[in-house]
DNA sequence: CCTCCACCGGAACGTGAGGAGT
DNA sequence: ACTCCTCACGTTCCGGTGGAGG
């Protein structure tokens, strides 16, 4: 059995070391430059709000707005490595950070443990916090110990905050508010919270209390225009690629251009252009060409598709069976009632428990969220008020994913004989 | 102009898993 | 063994509503 020449030629290319990449972290979204370029007004800004904790006193809380990929996050590291840095430097005690990821951790408690973890505080017994089965408010009270046994600063980074408050809208507000009141209730420290959104009506749905101290400072974060973006993913491509890798100017014009249409995320230009660049590595090509940027669009969209669909709980999987079983039957949009007797009947047929139209109605809230379909409420008039729904993604697609579901495939088979 | 459908979506509550402390 | 937490996931109950058809 003789390697084939393509593969031979393949793992030539490899021999020869990386020919495409130079670094490659230097396009993943938590790299932090060494320059961040236009966003030089709003670290200016955040930084002039921290300065004072550099001589002990508490800054004031931010809040920082902006679309998704328009830096908030980068910016916020990068003043707060920078300050630190800073205060080591000048042999100032610095200020202690937390990075909260608010969408990630999700609830009261693990914001209030992720907090204790960064700031190394421990049980009375000296071991770590655990994930669950304390009551919240001991484990505030073990935070506020560790903080008050010396004077600190501790500067808290609450990234996507939004996701807090719009999960479950007492609890999310209840934490924001904890924190905001627990300067009162140090002794010798003072926390500053610096909350990250990406949405800009965020505000409206947080506690009045809490937004008047939350919201002492706001920086806002425009998105990137198609320039700009440039300039970032000029910078990028000469940390991320070596020399000669980009086959052209075009290559990162398209990818700033198709960012630019995502409303200037950068992010999603960083990532496309890494996708593009692993793409052009596995052909074995020794240059990213527009083709691989077009097809690194593909698949980056599949891929995400893909993976929300298959990492969908059960019933979730079932409803969304059921919409695309009726779009498959001809009809291009189907509506509530329509849906939930089809579920029902994918339920049965899975012998899954049937949930109530109340619960299936939240799930398909979930799946329109997910942007799997799109849903609008309309009124029928006197045949009532319904949710207009429709798949988001291609048929095709949708079907092959669930296909791979041993069940619904057989049931999808089922179906469609019938027809 | 009014009615009334077929759902929307808020609120409160129940259950059971996962874990801590005693 | 027993009590007490949190939290995900559901259920029950219910007030609210845009607009076609009378």
């Amino acid at each position: 059995m003789t390697n084939p020449p393509k593969l031979d030629k393949l793992f030539d290319k490899f021999l020869q070391g990386q020919n495409i990449f130079k670094d490659r972290n230097a396009l993943r979204p938590t790299y932090v430059p060494a320059e961040l370029p236009f966003r030089d007004e709003q670290m200016n800004r955040i930084g002039s709000i921290l300065g004072p904790s550099l001589r002990g006193a508490p800054p004031s809380n931010i809040l920082c707005y902006g679309k998704t990929g328009t830096g908030k996050t980068v910016v916020a590291r990068y003043v707060l490595d920078m300050l630190v840095q800073k205060a080591q430097q000048s042999g100032v005690k610095a200020p202690l950070k937390a990075i909260v990821n608010c969408r990630i951790v999700g609830t009261n408690y693990r914001v209030l443990r992720a907090l204790c973890e960064s700031v190394n505080a421990r049980m009375p017994d000296g071991s770590e916090v655990p994930f669950t089965g304390l009551p919240t408010d001991e484990i505030r009270s073990i935070l506020k110990k560790k903080l008050d046994r010396e004077p600190n600063i501790l500067v808290v980074v609450l990234d996507e905050v939004d996701s807090l408050v719009k999960r479950d809208i007492g609890q999310g507000n209840d934490i924001l508010y904890g924190l905001t009141r627990m300067n009162s209730e140090l002794e010798n420290s003072r926390v500053s919270m610096i909350g990250i959104s990406n949405d800009l009506t965020f505000k409206e749905m947080l506690d009045p209390r809490v937004l008047s101290t939350l919201g002492e400072e706001e920086v806002v974060f425009p998105p990137y225009n198609a320039v700009q973006l440039r300039g970032i993913l000029e910078q990028r491509v000469q940390l991320a690629f070596n020399e000669d890798a980009i086959a052209d100017e075009g290559v990162i014009g398209l990818v700033g251009a198709l960012a630019a249409q995502e409303h200037g995320d950068a992010r999603r230009a960083l990532d496309l252009l890494r996708t593009a660049g692993e793409l052009a590595e596995r052909r074995g090509d020794d240059k990213v060409t527009q083709d691989h940027v077009r097809e690194g669009q593909k698949l980056i969209e599949r891929d995400t598709v893909t993976e929300t669909v298959k990492t969908l709980p059960l019933q979730s999987r079932a409803v969304l069976f059921a919409v695309y079983a009726l779009s498959s039957s001809g009809k291009r949009e189907v509506f509530t009632g329509e849906v939930y007797n089809a579920y029902e009947d994918i339920a049965k047929a899975l012998s899954l428990d049937t949930l109530t139209q109340r619960r299936v109605s939240d799930l398909i809230s979930e799946l329109d969220m997910l942007g799997l379909i799109n849903t609008t409420v309309i009124s029928k008039g006197r045949y009532g008020r319904t949710k207009k729904i429709r798949l988001a993604v291609s048929k095709r697609q949708i079907g092959a994913i669930l296909d791979e579901d041993v069940r619904l495939s057989i049931l999808a088979k089922d179906l469609f004989d019938q027809e």
